[in-house]
RNA sequence: GCGGGCGUGGCGGAACCGGUAGACGCAACGGACUUAAAAUCCGUUGGGCGUAAGCCCGUGGGGGUUCGAGUCCCUCCGCCCGCACCA
């Protein structure tokens, strides 16, 4: 028997796939019955990747199981839109330049085309004639267009904000690129600085991005809970205390206005205006702003850094006590970002405060009485007391619960006109612009005049200049000696170009409604279009994405609604987070991570260098990373081993949605499957009856049998990928197989049967392998094409056993199994179970004090 | 630090709504075929005790709820993801 050819059958069907044109989207595609009505739609989306260089086994997983999706979902009568495009722009391709003088376009150009090949190597039924790339002025002009539009609806505007800065590159740096505090390249300390930044404005949809998670019913839970602690809607209220000696109030957010007795400190962000303006008589405070600002802008950094504070001498004034004067410290942790820049400490009942408290011994005084403690010698220790009691040691709250002492300290407040309840979100504006060339261009010009002036929709694109140097740091837009300069739309005067360009976030946030019309010229999107397809019926991507890319693009949503390109809210109605590609990690006797190609692996675990055979260290597996030399390239898998193959091992073993460890072993194991499978096809095709022959009025008992576990495999196949659960279906798909392979058929019944197995586990593995699929097909004497088919039907009365077994327990431990009618009633299966001798024998001479009947499942006898 | 998640044999995992823990795959071991090997096929495989029938233990640790817990609750431990300029 010969060997299945993979290379051979992978590329042929690739090819009549693509002739036949079977993957192209179409609006309106008959769904059968002629004048009928067109087939649902249905759009299948993965995150778009990042034209790295070479696909990696994260997207291998990423597109196979959304390939499986939207090929079972065509066999279901859907119209699939399955697209494929390049989220272009971005860092990697600024430091390839600076690396190695290759520009930017030309980098990314070629990695395009060398991922492309890798994709379609894959087998993937995607409609590539939709393809886009975010850094083609055909699709950036549109983006450039869309922003004047968020900019013409008030949800663009302009403000001072904070960035990384570097001193001795003289470039802005990513949290990425701030590496404890230093810049990745110049290793010098980092510092904060202000710069005049563009901000989409979502907190505007602060409640509305918050309300419709709600909706968002098939999003994974822990995804919508993510974005809801993201959003971080507080209720407290802003409470206005004076300072002593001095005219301006001092402004507070605080969840907690229930614990304002309970205040021994305020603080201030290292940013508020009032420690700016101190700065000036206290050089101390500049000192310590500055080793603040060495933080950097991570939020990461700030929370994880020492609690430090600066003690301003200003006394603030309790507006409840009398008399009662409170220091004011500038601290590192009070964020400008949120509230208003500034808190009140109680320490007694917030961990940070406390930790404050002790660290520059300041009072600590409790307010909120645990229900169980005793007020004569109720004292907070090492650990806040956060919890619900019994307000005490606060004048007017006394006595009431934490809710209700909330309820009545604001209506205090407003009534003295010191203060108001209101609701406070933890979500910033979304700064936009990046001090980088290898992106979207900002289109407006900075007239000395004018101030910044919008360019006219007629006069876009703004392109990127091809003729840019690397040499200096810092952004070549900004360097180049000609691009700034330009005449002030609005006034004719010299002016200069926005050098900034678009943070990729923005790229990502629309694609998804581009791919509904990828060819649209005129403008960015085509409203019948975008509505016919959109929302995405299932996105798949990373779970690291859970919060910024998702919640950018439910805004970008709202904002195209809004301008009227589509009547959608949200972008994608089911999402899916597949979990990451692990491998084991190498040491060698150096130290020095050593690539899994160059390890021999012992049968009893250890492992030793092919060449040297020296010894070498097993680490545990982790996220596949050039860093840790643990990768596996998947086009040397799929030239070993065959597409199919690699679809087929990264679906088995492991959910979905957690994460994988690739194995050489693993590997092996779904190839000898790929062969099992074509040898059993050759075996029996030559035996077995006609396509099409028609059934059989009786089956033999062994027939009958087979033909259960055909019906039954469909089943539960097809549930398991309706659940995402393919490690199952797979298993079920071994499971069969096996099945299968063990029949032995004595008549010709018994021939029909087996082709009918054999015809179903072609169909049903065709989503997962789908050149194995078709070839197994033909290879059973069909001639059309599995991928133009519908999805196999089980038939209900084969799928329904006549009898159950049900297990029996006595006093909750298994003792015996007994078989049963389906449905049978619990005095049956009651009668039965205590006949059993096993049950008899521990039951004897003892008095039953309860049996438990669960229907079809178990016994439970109690004595 | 804050937010979110995960933890089951030698390994990846299965177990529906609280109802027979370990399906399926990998690895290992034994056997068949072969001059031999590969491939393939058959069988065994959570741990302990027992000649056997069978019994006991077992889902990261500890505690709880229940006739019954991998699943629910409390608590501790370990690992992973995100934290706003990586994509």
């Amino acid at each position: 028997m010969s060997r299945y050819n993979f290379k051979e059958s992978e590329a042929r069907w690739q090819a009549a796939w693509e002739r036949a044109g079977c993957f192209r989207a179409h609006e309106s595609e008959p769904a059968g019955e002629p004048g009928g009505a067109s087939k649902p739609k249905y759009y299948v989306l993965e995150m778009f990747p990042y034209p790295s260089g070479r696909i990696h086994m994260g997207h291998v997983r990423n597109y196979t199981i959304g390939d499986v999706i939207a090929r079972y979902k065509r066999a279901r009568g859907f119209s699939v839109l399955h697209p494929m495009g390049w989220d272009a722009f971005g860092l990697p391709a600024e430091n390839a330049a600076m690396e190695r003088g290759v520009p930017p376009a030309e980098w990314t150009r070629k990695n395009i085309a060398a991922m492309r090949g890798q994709l379609k190597m894959m087998g993937l039924s995607i409609d590539w004639e939709r393809e886009i790339a975010t850094c083609d002025p055909s699709y950036y002009r549109h983006q450039q267009r869309l922003f004047l539009e968020f900019l013409e609806h008030d949800l663009v505007y302009r403000r001072e904000s904070w960035v990384n800065w570097d001193p001795v590159d003289h470039t802005v740096l990513a949290n990425e690129q701030v590496v404890e505090g230093k810049g990745w390249r110049s290793g010098a300390p980092i510092e904060r600085r202000q710069l005049s930044q563009w901000f989409f404005k979502i907190t505007e949809f602060s409640e509305d991005l918050l309300q419709a998670l709600e909706s968002l019913d098939r999003w994974p839970e822990k995804v919508r809970l993510m974005q809801k602690n993201w959003i971080g809607r507080s209720e407290g209220a802003r409470v206005s205390f004076k300072i002593a000696g001095r005219e301006a109030p001092l402004e507070v957010f605080t969840t907690r206005p229930d614990t304002l007795y309970g205040a021994s400190f305020f603080a201030i962000s290292p940013h508020h205006p009032l420690a700016a303006e101190l700065t000036a008589s206290d050089p101390g405070l500049q000192d310590f702003i500055a080793e603040c600002d060495r933080l950097g802008t991570s939020e990461e950094a700030i929370e994880t850094a020492e609690k430090k504070g600066h003690d301003t001498g200003l006394k603030v004034l309790h507006p409840f006590v009398k008399g009662q004067e409170l220091p004011l410290y500038v601290a590192n942790f009070v964020l400008m970002e949120y509230g208003t820049g500034a808190i009140f400490g109680c320490p007694a009942h917030d961990q940070r405060d406390l930790d404050f408290a002790r660290k520059y011994d300041l009072g600590v005084l409790p307010v909120v009485l645990p229900p169980d403690a005793d007020a004569q010698d109720f004292a907070v220790g090492d650990t806040a007391y956060v919890g619900d009691g019994s307000i005490y040691n606060s004048g007017f709250m006394n006595a009431m619960s934490v809710p209700d002492a909330k309820k009545a300290v604001i209506a205090r407040l407003e009534a003295e006109g010191i203060g108001a309840g209101t609701v406070q979100y933890r979500l910033r504006d979304w700064g936009l612009s990046r001090q980088r060339y290898w992106g979207c261009p900002i289109p407006i010009i900075h007239c000395p005049s004018c101030g910044p002036v919008p360019i006219p929709k007629d006069d876009l694109p703004v392109l990127l200049p091809d003729d840019v140097s690397f040499d200096k740091p810092g952004n070549p837009l900004h360097h180049h000696p000609t691009w700034k300069t330009a005449a002030c739309p609005s006034c004719g005067a010299a002016a200069e170009r926005d050098t900034d360009t678009m943070d990729t976030f923005v790229d990502s946030s629309w694609y998804f409604a581009r791919f509904c019309c990828p060819r649209e010229e005129d403008k960015p999107l085509d409203q019948a279009m975008v509505d016919h397809w959109m929302p995405v019926d299932q996105y798949i991507g990373g779970i690291e994405h859970a919060i910024l890319h998702l919640l950018y693009s439910r805004f970008f949503m709202r904002g195209l609604k809004r301008f009227g390109y589509t009547a959608n809210d949200e972008p994608f109605a089911g999402l899916f987070t597949q979990g990451m590609v692990c491998h084991e990690t190498y040491r060698g006797e150096g130290g020095g991570w050593l690539h899994p190609d160059d390890v021999d692996k012992r049968a009893d675990g250890s492992a030793v260098h092919r060449d040297s055979g020296r010894q070498i260290t097993v680490g545990r597996s982790e996220k596949m990373s050039k860093s840790k030399s643990n990768t596996v390239d998947p086009e040397q898998i799929i030239e070993t081993y065959g597409a199919d193959t690699a679809r087929w091992f990264m679906l088995s073993d492991s959910p979905p949605e957690r994460d994988m460890e690739w194995t050489a072993a693993g590997i092996e194991g779904a190839w000898r499957f790929t062969q099992r499978l074509w040898r059993l096809i050759g075996e029996a095709a030559p035996h077995l009856p006609p396509a099409r022959a028609p059934t059989p009025a009786n089956f033999s008992a062994q027939g009958g049998t087979l033909r259960r576990s055909t019906h039954k495999a469909i089943d539960s196949v097809t549930r398991d990928i309706e659940a995402f659960r393919f490690n199952r279906a797979v298993a079920q798909i071994y499971e069969f197989t096996n099945t299968v392979a063990a029949f032995q058929a004595k008549s010709g019944d018994d021939y029909w049967a087996l082709r009918e197995a054999f015809e179903t586990l072609a169909r049903l593995a065709a989503p997962m392998m789908p050149h194995l699929g078709e070839e197994m097909w033909r290879g059973l004497g069909r001639a059309d094409m599995l991928v133009e088919l519908p999805w196999p039907e089980s038939d209900p009365a084969l799928v329904i056993d006549e009898s159950v077994t049900v297990a029996v327990q006595v006093n909750g431990k298994l003792r015996a199994t007994i078989e049963l009618p389906r449905d049978s009633g619990e005095e049956a299966a009651r009668e039965q179970a205590l006949a059993d001798p096993a049950v008899q024998r521990l039951v004897e001479g003892k008095a039953l004090r309860k049996v438990i009947v669960v229907k079809n499942r178990i016994v439970n006898v109690v004595v």
